[in-house]
DNA sequence: GATGAATGAGTATTCATTCAT
DNA sequence: TATGAATGAATACTCATTCAT
């Protein structure tokens, strides 16, 4: 299953690939818009990729592979849950400011109708476990208290931070993805989980 | 600047453009794929709309409107704050469930680089001034607690129950966009409204 | 199933496929080409047509009709089997002298895999079991003197006429798709299915 | 002119040439497609052969050597006339059914145009020369009864055997090119022979 | 002796748009 | 009020061939 370390030309194809992707969606990018962004011809992305989808799975894969990472070591960190939680949505926040085009590329492909909705699903099925096992000890496993409605609400809370990021900028008067915003966002996000932990477990707070 | 009524055909078409572009985003819609839907010739829609872009900004324009009108009387409600925000929710769900679409294109939209950012701002911006406005009271101007962070963490715990169901769906065993699935939603998410008012102003708890 | 006559534009174009797939094979002939061929665009091509094989198969269409009229009248024709058997390989030896690429055309196909076998069988089938009437009285069901075997060698001797004139010529010092070589074959072929006659009916000689 | 014995990596390159030629013609092949059935990386048909039309003719040279030798002992052998015959037709159509592709491949390479008729005469020519040298006792120099006609109606009668085999298979329910098929047609071509001696030198009947 | 890398030229096809009628 | 005809520009992809190593 281990694929060959990337050639350095391909690696070249492959980060402008992401670049692009995420800056204008999968049909927004020609093969020859992330070939000039790479400084190399076209035929060369065929070399090196069999195809534009190809392209966009690799990129995927990339990306799902360094959001597992991100994310597991604060899910197996060990301590009080509140403190698990802050350092979950802290890791979360913190890959996404570093992939930027992440978020957008995903929601783009989600609008594109069900082509890639079996791939996206793939990645966000083991982040649901995760949350499910975490929240097992204070949430039920069904009704509108499930860990699942918290995995959405709390995930959805961070990835749009992201995603709405280039809308809200001018009504917030800052960007919500600089360091600043972030940091803001951050706290607000420890309340709201702090805030849902309170109602869950009164005895904690 | 009023339009006059549009014709029939028309509203065939935009009907058609509508539900299209809903599923299967903007690009991956062509022309000849409305028309067909429509049962109009291809050139009909351009006899009716100035381009495939002007479509796209008509279908925008419906749902601005449509979309201001539902939550219009929620916002403008009277009674204590916590009973107007469930209002919100409710009205901003329902409106949802009614443009399953709507979700989805604004996302594919957002996706595809800043050419349809100031147009998707124009509509935010009225929601984020009633948000502000409506927790005026409890929320401070500026920091991690202001009016517009919860706006964000709200709006996205609703619209992101439609742009993921999808892929939920399979997770769940359930569809989160079903009858049950929403009224479960809607449930969730007044615990979570009602547990952040909780922190705001713990004694109204 | 009857199809409208086609447009003017659409007749050039398909004229000229004709020309050019007969002289070059299938895949020895681009769009462009055709288009080119017929003074026309290459997108005009995909409006008229559905693209390069829905206009091979209505370039083999109007084929297979022409062909079978042509050899109509001359199967159904009345009076001794010999005679009729010549008006046979005439009509067909002049169909083909009025459509040289055919028998080219279709040879290509036939060594172009199985994609279009399916397609010329059905062409020729009807050939076969005209042939297997006609030849009921003389011609036994099974084994080497079957009609079957008879319509493969005589169709051979008239098809590959075409297919090898242009090779032939150079050796021949003439060539045998003119007038004057044509009808030289034609008397070689009633030779031919005389002698046959003469050996599967002696007393008829 | 001689060239070195090829290597056996050139033979097996060389091999798969043949028959992918022949299944699915000249153009229907890439260089890949050959290397990649013989195993080798794809430069190494460059490095081994000139390039795709040296691949071709050199399959080419190979069937016309194989071919002239399949059929000189025939040509060669003494006896009467009909039994010579006899003996050419069971060698031909021996090559043939061991040489499958050849027959395809030539009527391929026929349609594609003029660019292959000068070397595919240049090998049919000795065999021409042959029949007429062979008929030169019964048949006259020129007319509708010269050696030259009866070539090609009996060359045709074998080759078409074999080009038309895949689509009269499934109108016969029975392959021509299998091994009872075959015996069958030989029948059939040594009637026919037969038939023509019986109208060309009636006393020999 | 052999090949991985690279590419120029070409291929079929799509599509938003224009326009004469 | 419509629409059939037409097209320029773009798109993803293929492939024979070259060449440095």
């Amino acid at each position: 299953m281990e694929r060959a370390p990337l050639k350095e030309r391909a690696a070249q194809i492959l980060a402008s690939a992401e670049t692009l992707f995420g800056e204008r969606g999968y049909d927004g990018v020609s093969v020859r818009d992330v070939a000039d962004a790479a400084g190399v011809k076209k035929a060369a992305v065929f070399y090196y990729f069999e195809g534009k989808e190809d392209l966009l799975e690799r990129v995927l894969e990339r990306y799902y592979t360094a959001h597992r990472e991100a994310l597991t070591s604060a899910f197996e960190a060990k301590g009080p849950l509140r403190a698990r939680l802050h350092g979950v949505i802290d890791a979360y926040l913190g890959f996404m400011a570093e992939n930027h085009a992440y978020a957008r590329l995903v929601q783009g492909l989600m609008a594109q109708g069900p082509a890639w909705h079996g791939h996206l699903q793939r990645n966000l099925e083991p982040l649901l476990r995760w949350t499910e096992e975490a929240l097992a000890e204070v949430a039920p496993d069904r009704g509108p208290l499930a860990a699942r409605h918290f995995f959405l609400t709390l995930s959805g809370a961070v990835i749009n931070t992201f995603t709405y990021a280039p809308v809200l900028a001018p009504m917030w008067g800052s960007d919500p993805m600089s360091a600043d915003g972030l940091a803001e966002r951050r706290e607000h996000l420890h309340f709201v989980t702090d805030a849902l932990m309170d109602r869950l477990e009164p005895r904690d707070g």
